[in-house]
DNA sequence: CTGGGGATGGGGCCC
DNA sequence: TGGGCCCCATCCCCA
């Protein structure tokens, strides 16, 4: 890290947004710091505006969230909800909370019509779907036209519902137009408050109407939560509970962002005014339109590197320049960990389709990489790249320490890694321009490596633009379902740190070098390929090595 | 620790 | 400009 900039990297922690999350739903469940509580023919829910006005249209409209208004709501403290079954009222906040929609079979259209009128729109758009789509919500026989599924394949079935609800968008315009009993929706910037329809009297909470001071007094408030003892128990009205059986369990992977369709056409967060459903997530999906602006305003941020004449695009979250058209919503999935491409056969799910047709591979038999030399069959091309080094005996990839030798450069990798080799060498060869001064070995001669560039570049550039590894593996970072808890901070980060950095194309590069993942955990991840930069690090270590000795 | 297979993400080329 | 396809670099996992 240079001194000279302080302040302004970004250091993203992937892992907050889940920690952020499950906290909110810790709190949620405790009672702790709610200042709303949803009611719904009897049963209460105490939840937190700021989350219901992140998930929910409805609600967002109902605080004055968008109005930009930071009064942060109309001063609600309870809001009925009779329409709104307390089983899909129960469903629909354990997703806000969870990003994980589970519920009954039986209970999906129930939910279907809760998310509609509180606006939740990726939620609607599944159910929708499962039910059998049209967008009319009516089809529960939709639903049973289908043979029965086990929980598995349903949530397999699922998956590619919402893979195709990620890529829909006029779908979203429709529904914006279903009717909503109690007149309020979403549509509404005035929202049926509990006190702009008739029943505030039928609560023993008092509702405040939308023109009061934003204070949620909670000196009311708490004590019915306190009253409520704990919340979990008002939050169960008959709710079957497990994820077995009929229920169904949909982790769903990208909550806020899975309408962000993949091809990243859309602009609705300008051209919608907000006024769609589930507007955050077309908040979110408005990043890379606006990213492939600014990319193409830094599109130099690589100096003098050549770039294809495609307009290269930055990412707003990991603010990695991506080059190549069409390739952002390509990595954009990386942060999300949408993996919209699903393997009929087995299941297992992909980023990429070009990564699922290999996959397919593995089911069909085929391995198109055949070695001439042996029946060996491959299925990646690189494989059989691999496998033919150990036919020829070719060893490029030399330790310059202890003169192993290696068929593949990630193994000289990890060996270096794992300076398994320091005991074993006999001299250090020096960097480029030291090279002979000391009479040392000549780097070069043992190594079958690209000759590295006569110049050293500061590490901190070179390596800014090898994140893919650093970006890469989503999977490892956010292990199983709660990457999905990801899509709060990554709306954050797709709106804040752009700005933040936008006049910082070093900082850019450098954000990449020190984001989380996998990268960051290791000692040198080798976030280039470049055999030459590589190799300036190698020499780099070497140099420090020898700094300590020295000492 | 090493060899090998497989997975993942980025870039290039092309349509 | 977006997406398909391919190749490459890198990483993970297992024997």
């Amino acid at each position: 890290m240079s001194p000279g900039e302080d302040g302004l990297i970004g250091i993203p922690f992937p892992e907050h947004s889940n920690e952020l999350l499950s906290h909110l739903n810790d709190q949620r469940r405790t009672g702790l710091l709610c200042d709303l509580t949803l009611t719904s023919r009897g049963a209460r829910y105490p939840t937190h505006r700021s989350v219901m006005a992140a998930v929910s249209l409805y609600f967002r409209r109902l605080f004055g969230a968008e109005e930009g208004g930071g009064e942060g709501g109309g001063g609600f403290s309870v809001c009925q909800l009779d329409c709104v079954a307390p089983d899909a009222l129960d469903a629909l906040l354990e997703f806000a909370y969870t990003a994980t929609l589970t519920i009954p079979s039986s209970g999906m259209r129930d939910v279907l019509r809760g998310a509609q009128l509180l606006g939740i729109q990726c939620v609607a758009d599944a159910c929708r779907d499962i039910l059998g789509e049209t967008g009319e919500a009516e089809g529960e026989t939709a639903g049973e036209q289908r043979p029965p599924q086990t929980t598995s394949e349903r949530t397999v079935e699922i998956a590619n519902v919402v893979e195709k609800i990620s890529r829909r968008k006029t779908d979203r315009k429709k529904v914006k137009k279903v009717g909503l009993p109690h007149n309020f929706s979403p549509l509404n910037p005035l929202p049926a408050s509990p006190a702009s329809h008739p029943s505030p009297a039928s609560d023993s909470f008092r509702s405040l109407p939308p023109t009061q001071p934003p204070s949620p007094e909670p000196e009311e408030l708490h004590p019915k939560l306190g009253q409520n003892g704990d919340p979990r128990a008002i939050r169960e009205p008959g709710r079957g509970a497990t994820l077995n059986g009929g229920l169904l369990h949909w982790a769903q992977e990208r909550p806020l962002i899975a309408h962000q369709p993949p091809t990243q056409n859309d602009k609705l967060s300008e051209d919608d005014d907000m006024e769609g459903l589930g507007d955050d997530m077309m908040r979110s999906s408005s990043f890379p339109s606006s990213v492939a602006d600014r990319g193409a305003a830094t599109s130099v941020a690589g100096g003098g590197r050549k770039r294809k004449s495609q307009t290269p695009q930055q990412c707003p979250v990991c603010q990695k320049i991506i080059h190549g058209a069409g390739k952002l919503p390509r990595h954009m999935r990386t942060h999300t960990g949408e993996k919209p491409f699903q393997c009929s056969a087995c299941g297992v799910r992909f980023t990429r389709n070009d990564k699922l047709k290999i996959h397919m591979r593995k089911h069909t038999g085929e391995r198109p990489y055949t070695c001439s030399h042996c029946p060996a069959r491959f299925l990646h091309s690189y494989d059989l790249k691999n496998h033919l080094s150990l036919h020829s005996g070719a060893r490029p990839f030399e330790c310059p320490l202890c003169h192993k030798a290696f068929a593949r450069e990630d193994h000289l990798q990890r060996h270096r890694k794992g300076h398994s080799c320091l005991e074993l060498r006999t001299r250090r060869p020096r960097r480029g321009p030291e090279l002979g001064e000391d009479g040392g070995e000549k780097e070069g001669s043992p190594l079958s490596l690209q000759a590295h560039p006569s110049v050293f570049h500061p590490r901190s550039v070179l390596e800014g633009g090898g994140g893919s590894g650093s970006i890469g593996g989503p999977s490892l970072i956010f292990p199983g379902g709660i990457d999905r808890e990801r899509s709060l901070a990554l709306q954050a980060l797709a709106q804040l740190a752009p700005q933040r950095l936008a006049g910082y194309p070093e900082l850019f590069l450098r954000g990449l070098d020190m984001q989380g993942g996998r990268d960051s955990e290791r000692e040198d991840p080798g976030g280039t390929r470049s055999p030459a930069l590589q190799h300036d690090r190698w020499a780099d270590d070497m140099e420090d090595e020898e700094v300590e000795e020295g000492e």
